[in-house]
DNA sequence: TATGAATGAGGCTTCATTCAT
DNA sequence: CATGAATGAAGCCTCATTCAT
């Protein structure tokens, strides 16, 4: 690990050099994303970027777990108000999965469809801590008549299920015959239907 | 197009790049499959490699275009008998899923992780059409009186959903706590239900 | 060496091949000509090729010399009837040498840019003779009063200077803006005004 | 492109590259001239070629590029001095070439005699317009009373003539009958009657 | 002899990383 | 600290030639 930042400038470096990096994921792809061309998009020097990180998999660790906390937060602010229904908080939380994926220039969609190759523990974590409090607190407060048995498996087949059918959804948007509207609601139903089931 | 094998060494030859590419995906993944790699463990030269194909990439649909073909044979002796119901297929449909992805030291793990990276069309249009059939004739068979609506919706939905929750289990199957089992009834109970609602 | 050809089989596989190289030199340039290539061209194995010649250096030297043999009949060919002027001798030369430059789908035009890449000292030695011996028969028939000195030389300095002037004609052909016919006169001016320098 | 070269460092590599080119195509000739031989031959690495030249096209290209730079200012250090003959600015153009031929161990013999297959379009341009030029100004001087017709097509016929003449026999120097103050001499007598024919 | 599959040296190029300035 | 030039291992591919059948 090289030195943490501690410096006005050093947070701004750090910064920049991850801007640049979802940029040029964003724009070239993961595959032609290296650290030359994130440090040219950056405008810094590479051995800048080797001042600040480890290397290429520290860069991507790094963003992704920025990544995952502004998800988590904007997650959190999905309005969880009295009375809204189950439907309705899946639904928020799709629109807003499909939103991120389309936002971005496709970064999202590109860092999804990559997952294997990036270092998401962390992101995982934190992804699905989020998702197992909120439901908890949800079924705990709603449904405490008949409890979700196996909340953790449910939840693993939903986020999955969700999330990659929405990026293969988005991989193939142009050219698809199926519309978004259309397999957001599929997937509500399915996973609507999925929850309710004793 | 390099020529095409006109001798039974051809052929053989053509099986044992395919072989070594596959071995060599399922050893050291996608990313670490290269020429050399792939001659070094057919246990052959680079320029054998080049006479029967046009290059990595061609080696790589020759090998999906393979294995689509083996996993469409193999779908196609899921027993469809008389009487069986939508949930015994579901259940063997996946359980076969699994002993793929289990199977060939993680050949197919690797394969779906990077489907976005690969020649994939011919391979998802066979088994597109596969399942587009199985699920058009066992719906007509039984359940005329409440037809599918959106049939082509529901399939994507559910083979991507199922595909994918699959993988992401086995990726991390030796440290996860959810039981292949667990996730394999969920997913079925998620199925079915889907499909049954009107 | 290889054996050389002491069959009917033997020689019309010789030449087989030295059509083939011809055609591909013609076809595909001196640079894209590959062993392989003359071999699939003649329809014979790369094996064959190597029964009859020692290696692509052995075909091309094969093959200039038989085009010099017949470039050399050609020559011999152009009338020197009595009282024929140089002025038009020097005139059917060089027709001649566009015409060839011309033919067979500018396999001259490659050979001659290339000439310093082949194996051409017995071609040189070839159309050395031939135009010395035709240039002394001529003086010493026609201009005795004034022998040209220096034959050798001048010889010389003519064919080079004729040959790779329309070589670069030919070159550059359909992109010229001077004509072939205006490029004929003004060689054969110079050349006959410097035939004709004491 | 590269990017250009931005430092004093960068300058001197761009130097040294280039020297190692032509050192390479003298020393080895142009079919032997690899990226690998002309780092080696730089003492540099293969990488650094690439961060100053797209390969070795590009190299090519500005070798030739400031060669002919070179070359033209050279040209016109002809000195052109009132009075002086077509006869002088002939030889000494002449002269020129062979030494410029005979320099740099061979560069010049087998960059001309590799015409065909370098990027010549620059080169050409440069020397084409110098000839041009100074042949317009010449004739404009010295002889309007009776005015080259046909300019283009005399220069092209006696630049083609000369060079490849010259080109010719210092490929074959060493074991050639010819002096090349003979081929000089016949030369300047071609060019300058052809030139002075109405 | 004829065949053509197999070889492997060699050419081109990229990019993560280091290090002298 | 910042810089960016330099490195070199590693990937991709071609083709002249050999050799088992």
């Amino acid at each position: 690990m090289r030195k943490s930042p501690q410096q006005q400038r050093s947070k701004q470096m750090v910064n920049t050099l991850l801007e640049a990096t979802a940029k040029c994921i964003a724009l070239r792809g993961l595959d032609n994303t290296s650290t030359p061309a994130i440090a040219e998009i950056a405008g810094v020097s590479v051995g800048s970027l080797y001042q600040y990180f480890d290397g290429k998999d520290a860069l991507l660790a790094a963003l992704l777990n920025k990544l995952a906390l502004d998800v988590g937060t904007a997650l959190k602010h999905i309005p969880a108000r009295e009375g809204v229904t189950l439907r309705t908080l899946i639904e928020q939380a799709i629109d807003m999965g499909f939103s991120l994926l389309n936002s971005s220039d496709g970064l999202y969609l590109e860092l999804v469809r990559n997952w294997h190759r990036l270092p998401t523990e962390q992101v995982a974590d934190v992804l699905q801590q989020h998702f197992s409090e909120t439901a908890r607190m949800y079924f705990i407060k709603h449904f405490q008549q008949y409890p979700i048995v196996d909340l953790q498996v449910r939840l693993f087949i939903i986020i999955n299920s969700t999330l990659f059918t929405m990026v293969r959804l988005a991989s193939q948007q142009h050219e698809s015959l199926l519309s978004e509207k259309s397999v957001r609601n599929g997937l509500v139903n399915m996973i609507v239907g999925y929850l309710e089931q004793g």
